[in-house]
DNA sequence: CTGTTAGCGCCTTCAC
DNA sequence: GTGAAGGCGCTAACAG
């Protein structure tokens, strides 16, 4: 491994000389710069990480924090984060589990993105205090070294709860999210809002956990009694997913009997039978937002919350 | 930020007294290591990665590469790795692209599991050559330092082509991935073994890339001369989805006039009607496999090549 | 059992 | 423009 102190005796120049040579500094010739760089490449040589960041103290690597990888949603989030974060020089990965969390404490990444209930408020707090840079994608944070962007989920809720009423039901069903989840908290909120206008429409909440199979177990509880056509809005698509499984064998028809619609238009969102109306939103945007917040943030520059815009997709479900 | 000198100096002993406690010598007293341990805790303090790999030459992270997240199949991938590497007190974080390469370069990973075209064989060659550890889930490569962990991809082929060839059909349609593709040459070799037995069936290769969009483009071709019910099978199942979408609104019938068989089964796979037929394996596990060949490596223990089985889910769609 | 000390590889003031 | 020297925070001999 070819090491700064090799190339300097290979060039006959201290090793200072070399650093700046490396580092572009002008105290160095145009001349000799180049001699040495052809060296450096000629040795192979790589900068080692860990001494530059004892020194330097930033890595230019920035750790995006998730519940769990896999889905289609994290795709285009991630693609959009990479995006901006590439365009500054910055590197991202991305971290899963509790045990990444020191990823964060040690300093080998510069700042986080936060999507994972795994952290609490406190937690992120905390680093904050300690002057940690950080974008929360998942709650709502004050402090100066903590910036949101967060979806705009009242409104979200807000159109899916107006498409629904449209049809003429007694009862919406909200099947929600885990509890603690922010978004799905929000959620409730905007259907709350708009039901105000709907005074004779009985909501009925179920709870859920945003995954398959709680949607599955949801319909199970919502047509044990079912009389007559209502409405639900499950707080993702995964969860309407599962509504769809459970209604696969049964009588009840989508879009007649039930009106459904979901929340982030995924892409198996599309293939369902009827198409699932769904609040949709550009997940590549988030992640560029983000992005670019921490990078404000990093950089020491003003840096605000933001929200995310969404819009309702209409298929056949509602 | 406490280092370990502050706390050295509010216990009232030196600093290595301090490293040692931290690190769990026997070379020190039960009893001053919890009253040292106990002011680290109180002051908060935080090893420094950077310090730490300085010296130690090893970070305890270990970094996966994806030419692209997204897709379910990467869920279980990630998490059967992530569980391998945590139970020996390794952190797993995911890469993507080709300027994250440096982190395996600069050594901020002790080790790369690679999924990502973005990297070429002499590349990691090269890489295996400065004793970089690292297992490929994509190619074959001969090196002490590189272990492979693949998909049996042959035997899948074999089986796909072997349920297809079940209906007389004259013609097999062979939809790859993108030239270069491992999987997909394996594959098309499996196809061509399989087919040595049907040597009355005509083999058509028709050229994809792996992402949907090719899928449908590769349906439109097929079906611009269709004569008689024919076989295809789809290198993986997101280009048979392409399929379905192109047939949504024609008149020919999945598992009727053409029959179909994909590879991966993604989740996607049972919702499509009819259920598309695929080969499937537990990508868990070969995430856990990989992880475990990887961690050998890393110890220096004896490491071999290693496959990972498959089996053929049938559906409605052969 | 505890303290002293010498680096790990690189960057960066300082003199020259 | 170039070189010498110190130090980032921590570990690990080696003494005591």
């Amino acid at each position: 491994m070819a090491g700064i102190k090799d190339i300097a005796k290979e060039a006959g120049v201290s090793i200072s000389t070399v650093s700046y040579a490396l580092n572009g500094s002008p105290k160095v010739t145009e001349e000799t710069r180049s001699r040495i760089l052809a060296i450096a490449d000629r040795l192979g040589y790589v900068p080692n990480a860990a001494a530059r960041m004892l020194k330097v103290k930033q890595t230019k690597i920035i750790g995006v924090f998730l519940a769990d990888y896999g889905g289609y949603f994290y795709g285009p989030l991630l693609r959009g984060m990479r995006q901006a974060l590439n365009e500054k020089g910055y590197e991202l990965i991305a971290c899963s589990g509790v045990q990444s969390h020191r990823l964060l404490l040690e300093k080998v990444i510069d700042g986080g993105i936060i999507l994972d209930q795994a952290f609490t408020d406190e937690e992120l707090l905390n680093y904050a205090d300690k002057s940690y840079k950080i974008v929360v994608l998942d709650r709502e944070l004050v402090h100066e070294n903590i910036k949101g962007v967060l979806l705009d989920n009242i409104t979200g809720a807000r159109l899916a709860v107006r498409k629904l009423t449209e049809h003429k039901v007694n009862k919406l069903y909200a099947v929600t999210g885990p509890v603690g989840s922010y978004d799905s908290k929000k959620r409730m909120e905007g259907v709350r809002e708009e039901l105000q206008s709907f005074p004779n429409v009985e909501l009925v909440e179920v709870q859920g956990d945003f995954l398959k199979d709680s949607g599955e177990e949801a319909a199970r509880q919502i047509f044990a009694n079912y009389r007559e056509p209502i409405a639900i809005f499950c707080f993702n698509d995964e969860m309407a997913v599962g509504i769809y499984r459970y209604l696969q064998d049964k009588e009840y028809e989508i879009g007649k009997d039930v009106f459904l619609v979901g929340f982030d238009n995924i892409e198996l969102a599309q293939y369902m039978v009827p198409r699932l109306s769904t609040i949709s939103y550009s997940s590549y945007e988030w992640g560029s937002m983000a992005a670019h917040n921490l990078l404000k943030l990093l950089a020491n520059e003003p840096a605000e919350n933001e929200q995310v815009e969404v819009t309702i997709t209409v298929g056949g479900s509602s």
